[in-house]
DNA sequence: ACAAGGATCCTCT
DNA sequence: GAGGATCCTTGTT
């Protein structure tokens, strides 16, 4: 099977929300590992939930980086997680990578998991980043370019889920309680079912 | 230098 | 489904 391409800038250079919902399916490339995207969510400019509510600072600059652009901070002081970045370069909007299912390197991810299995391997946002052995040096990094974590095209997805996103309470309620969360649908690689409910197909 | 914040994870009823 | 563990990075004195 011939490789597939890789996803272009102009796939990320949209409002973060569209891009979430296409990433579903799309895949993530980082040496002997390649996942399928499974869950994501959408922080928007304006956003209450967003890293970019306080303004830009060294830490989460390339949220407002050019589309395409890992963003990658620690949360809890343990876990990373993996943020892309969208809309316009200058613009503080990213989409989060909440969950993933393994496409290659299975024997690798579970040596990074500590062995586990079963979707316990990558249904969260730290266990996906873990898996894909990112770390704060990723930032900045473009994954539409050659080399390193690359974004990759992927099949069509049968079925989307939405739902509000998690772990927001300090949101404004009505960021706290938006539809910006996707995944995919009939898959048991999603992190948190609660709340999701079954998108209507978009029109062709 | 330091205090404080966490877009989670895991175990346990 | 709920509650606590856990410790690094950042922004500010």
């Amino acid at each position: 099977m011939t490789d597939a391409p890789r996803l272009t800038r102009a796939f990320f250079a949209r409002d973060a929300l569209d891009v979430a919902r296409d990433l579903i399916g799309k895949r993530l490339r980082h040496g002997p590992v390649t996942v399928e995207i499974t869950e994501t969510e959408a922080y928007r400019v304006g956003d209450t939930a967003a890293h970019s509510r306080h303004g830009k600072t060294a830490r989460n600059a390339a949220v407002w980086g050019p589309p395409g652009g890992a963003y990658v901070y620690v949360c809890y002081g343990i876990h990373r997680m993996l943020n892309l970045s969208t809309n316009e370069d200058g613009v503080g909007a990213c989409v989060l990578v909440r969950a993933a299912r393994p496409v290659a390197g299975l024997d690798v991810i579970a040596a990074r998991r500590g062995g586990a299995r079963g979707p316990a391997l990558l249904t969260g946002p730290g266990k996906v980043a873990q898996a894909l052995a990112l770390d704060l040096a990723m930032n900045h990094h473009d994954v539409t370019a050659p080399g390193g974590l690359e974004a990759l095209d992927g099949p069509a997805p049968a079925g989307l889920l939405v739902g509000p996103r998690v772990g927001i309470d300090y949101a404004a309620p009505a960021d706290r309680d938006a539809p910006w969360r996707f995944a995919l649908a009939d898959t048991p690689w999603v992190s948190h079912r609660r709340g999701l409910t079954r998108a209507p197909e978009a029109a062709p």
